[in-house]
RNA sequence: CGGGGUGUGGCGCAGUUUGGUAGCGCACCUGGUUUGGGACCAGGGGGCCGGAGGUUCAAAUCCUCUCGCCCCGACCA
């Protein structure tokens, strides 16, 4: 490509509604151009870099035997009702009547029309295992896209679907999955952990995320240095702090005017916070019901794991509710006297036969004195949030919790589409049984934002080669000078025959001009023909380490093969 | 959805407090001088100031409503 002709428009200073080192770049470097929130247009650059990612993809998944098959987006809201998707997902779901007035949804993800596939097309354990795939947008109505391409409402993922005739055959894919992902991020040139994971909405039983460590992250990911353990906080586990406890005489309700916070009232009451039974109100969204949730003082509550628990989203209770049922305000409730019908669950890092400070469900008013043992119908389950230094459940190091971007995520669902929506298949036994089955997503341009967060410099983007939008520059410096021409277009023309990706900047622009925005795109080798070639010589330039050489010119094609050989092989080495 | 911010040529911003019909830098066009790390000189084009309504002789500026975008909190590739 030749830059005169090319759309790369660049740009010097910093947008001024980007945060993330990811979204100013690819804003500055002609990437991508923003139509609307979370909302983005590949610009050639941004789309030549996604072509290369989704070549990789397409060798690996095709490597496992997938076959790619290419679903609609626009679905009727019919099959979203058949799984109880259109009411679970409604958050996020884009829905609109068409001119006949049938609602349809934009599909944010394709389990119900893979299921509505397998039900009709399988029919025996013959035909089965069977992975999917196609590389489609979804659609999310995201509450809050941001952070450029990292959180936006249309994106291209790469989404495949395992059939399995039982639960061994699902193991055995899931597994060429978790492989497969491991070369195609390995080869896309990026850094990044496998972490176990809660299945949200997905459903199903194990999960597991591929993350890439980053501060513009938006999960965290608990990780134990020593032994390798690592997992989303959302279902990671550690040993709680020991904390410290002193003996209360006996029970005995303590005036404590205006004192509603943990902290406060620990002062007050001499009492350690971990020694304080944090009791939180949660509404169950299945039922409307309330839920007490008992805690450590000094320990966060996990929304996930209790929603979870619960097995359906959760939401805390408003203030005005807590009254309604408590006949007390937020911050002076506790577990002692509450009403019947309320379900009581405390978190298992609070020992049962231990003494707790709490609210006395009356105003102004504490507790200590009494243990989670006497405490009648409570359940115990984990429903904090692990926190950094905690120890770690399998080698006992401390823990630390770090931002990622989830960048893949790998489910065995099991038979919960394919219940739902009756896919079943004659096994051996002659037996009708639901399809057993596991989805697995990439989100393609969080590829491409990764990448940046993880590579770059002051100058701009660094792509790694792989997935580079192209793997050579020429610079000529100076297009008024003949020679400097004659050369550049020789080197451009060979280059392209021995099957090297060459973006040629033949403008008339400055020196300096053209050296930045070659740094800005990331370009990961460039030729600069300047006015080394009066001496025969041009120059390369390789981006990640800044090393220069010049090379005669009739060396030059032979050298930068060379070197992007060298390039690809540092990345596909340590697939 | 709640809280905060912002909207002025393609981009980044000033002007709004104190109404008088729009300015700076970059980019763009023309000519010239330059030419290995975002040049310089001269000239030029482009915006009715997010939208609607109102107040006023007069509104980017004041009032009301509305929309977009960004940031902070609950979801996901």
């Amino acid at each position: 490509m030749r830059w005169n002709k090319a759309l790369i428009p660049t740009f010097k200073e910093d947008p001024s509604d980007a945060e993330v080192i990811s979204h100013k770049l690819m804003l500055r470097a002609g990437i991508i151009k923003q139509l609307s929130a979370g909302l983005y247009t590949f610009l050639p650059l941004g789309w030549r870099a996604m072509l290369k990612a989704m070549k990789i993809i397409r060798e690996e998944m095709d490597d496992i035997g997938a076959q790619e098959i290419f679903m609609p987006s626009l679905n009727p809201i019919e099959i979203w009702e058949e799984t109880g998707r259109a009411k679970d997902m409604s958050e996020i779901l884009f829905t609109f009547e068409d001119r006949k007035g049938h609602r349809n949804v934009l599909a944010p993800t394709h389990e119900e029309i893979i299921t509505h596939i397998a039900r009709d097309e399988i029919r025996s354990f013959r035909d089965l295992p069977q992975i999917w795939y196609q590389i489609q947008n979804k659609f999310r109505d995201e509450p809050r896209a941001r952070f450029g391409l990292l959180r936006v409402r249309e994106f291209l993922m790469k989404d495949s679907y395992s059939l399995c005739a039982n639960w061994e055959q699902l193991d055995e894919i899931y597994n060429l999955h978790e492989r497969a992902y491991r070369r195609i991020f390995s080869r896309c040139g990026l850094k990044y952990v496998v972490v176990g994971a809660s299945s949200g909405l997905m459903g199903g039983s194990a999960s597991q995320e591929f993350m890439v460590p980053s501060d513009a992250g938006e999960d965290s990911t608990v990780f134990c240095e020593k032994c390798g353990y690592a997992a989303n906080t959302e279902v990671a586990e550690s040993i709680p702090s020991e904390g410290s406890w002193v003996e209360f005489p006996g029970r005995k309700k303590i005036h404590t005017p205006f004192l509603k916070t943990v902290d406060e009232v620990s002062k007050f009451l001499g009492v350690p916070q971990n020694q304080m039974l944090k009791s939180l109100i949660y509404v169950s969204q299945k039922d409307g019901q309330p839920i007490m949730v008992l805690l450590r003082g000094d320990h966060q509550l996990n929304e996930e794991k209790l929603s979870r628990y619960i097995g359906g989203t959760v939401r805390p209770a408003h203030p005005e509710e807590v009254l309604e049922w408590f006949g007390v305000p937020v911050g002076f409730l506790g577990p002692v006297g509450v009403p019947k019908n309320i379900k009581i669950l405390a978190d298992k890092a609070f020992p049962i036969d231990k003494q707790f400070a709490t609210g006395a469900n009356e105003e102004d008013y504490h507790i200590v004195g009494w243990k989670l043992s006497e405490i009648p119908d409570v359940e115990f389950g984990d429903f904090r949030t692990v926190q950094e230094g905690e120890k770690c459940v399998k080698c006992g190091a401390p823990l630390s919790v770090k931002t990622t971007i989830e960048i893949g995520h790998i489910f065995k669902l099991g038979t919960r589409y394919s219940e739902a929506m009756g896919a079943t298949f004659t096994d051996v036994d002659g037996e009708q049984k639901p399809i057993i089955m596991g989805s697995y997503g990439i989100g393609i341009g969080r590829i491409l934002a990764s990448a940046i967060e993880l590579y770059a410099d002051e100058n701009g983007i660094i792509w790694p080669i792989t997935i580079a939008p192209f793997e050579v520059i020429i610079t000529a410096l100076d297009v008024t000078k003949s020679d400097v021409v004659d050369v550049a277009e020789k080197l451009y023309a060979d280059l392209r025959s021995a099957g090297v990706d060459v973006l040629y900047d033949d403008r008339d622009e400055r020196a300096g001009t053209k050296f930045k925005d070659a740094d800005l795109i990331g370009i990961p080798i460039r030729i600069t023909v300047g006015r080394k070639v009066a001496e025969g010589n041009v120059e390369i330039f390789v981006r990640k380490d800044g090393s220069r050489q010049d090379v005669r010119v009739e060396d030059a094609v032979n050298r930068t093969v060379e070197i992007r050989k060298k390039l690809i092989e540092e990345i596909e080495n340590k697939v």
